[in-house]
DNA sequence: ATGAGTTTGGTGAAAGATATAACAATTGTT
DNA sequence: AACAATTGTTATATCTTTCACCAAACTCAT
């Protein structure tokens, strides 16, 4: 096909895909995904990683499952995610107080800086994905929307 | 733990990710992508071969590495995907006029059939979707602004 | 207290998506 | 003619998700 013919990715019609909130999301997720990874590349923490310590951080001595139901994922999920945050000692199994059969999660004391800087990094990139939006009250206003979008049930 | 003691959901703080959009739009895609499965499951389609549709029936003639272009995934896996698409009849793969590489690829008479009762199933849940949303003046906001943050770079 | 039913962490397997590298055939460029 | 780039494809590895299952531990009704 000759250059002047070829279909630039702005020729192509996406039809319904263009009022479709769902391939909206996706599209937007994929980016923030793509440069949480240019961000902590480094690190070895990936968005879903980030989040667990974002909630043990949080509410320390919360059991596996816990945190697996606050995140929306599967409990056996987890087992994977612990024991790779374990033996990066940013986080530690502790025997559960009142049933021996669970582990309460806590930061240790490395896994609290590294985390706090974990959030500095994220926060910075977040705040430049965030520029182009108009304005902070805009923001509030996405987040409060995809709060809604997220436990929409049919 | 007494019941009276134990955290639930809502006592769970989220700290930073309540204010990160990266988190927010995992927890909308996750929940879209979940109602899509509902309602498109006898179907036999996923969000991403419904997207391939959804570009082939409007740009016929495309090759495979356009619509993985426009899509933003890879060619590589655009094969399964056609070749899943085309052992259900609904598209096909013609050889290409001028370039003896590529297939063109195009809607067979009972795809676009299935196609068109695949996208009033989308819209209707697409709808049902965005009743969380004020107007449809918001909806259109909502996707400007998930649009630009699919295509913001660092 | 005891037995039924449930919950927890963990394992393993299946299924899916995603990314990369390589390949032959073909096309474009010089 | 020689060299580089592109197309569809295959293979590979990795990652995530999901499901069923297990033993241990817990809850609760009786």
């Amino acid at each position: 096909m000759p250059d002047h013919q070829k279909k630039s990715d702005q020729d192509i019609d996406f039809g319904v895909l263009d009022e479709f909130l769902g391939y909206r999301l996706r599209r937007a997720q994929m980016n923030f995904f793509a440069k949480f990874g240019e961000v902590c590349d480094d690190l070895g923490i990936s968005p879903g990683l980030f989040a667990v310590l974002a909630i043990v951080d949080r509410n320390p001595g919360l059991t596996q499952t816990a945190v697996a139901q606050a995140l929306g994922n599967d409990r056996s999920a987890m087992v994977a995610a612990v024991d790779k945050l374990e033996s990066k000692k940013i986080l530690e199994r502790r025997p559960a107080a009142n049933d021996r059969r669970s582990y309460a999660l806590f930061m240790t004391e490395e896994g609290t800086a590294f985390f706090a800087n974990a959030v500095e990094r994220v926060s910075c990139y977040e705040n430049e994905m965030a520029k182009c939006l108009d304005s902070d009250k805009e923001k509030q206003w996405l987040l409060d929307m995809l709060e809604r979008l997220a436990h929409k049930s049919l």
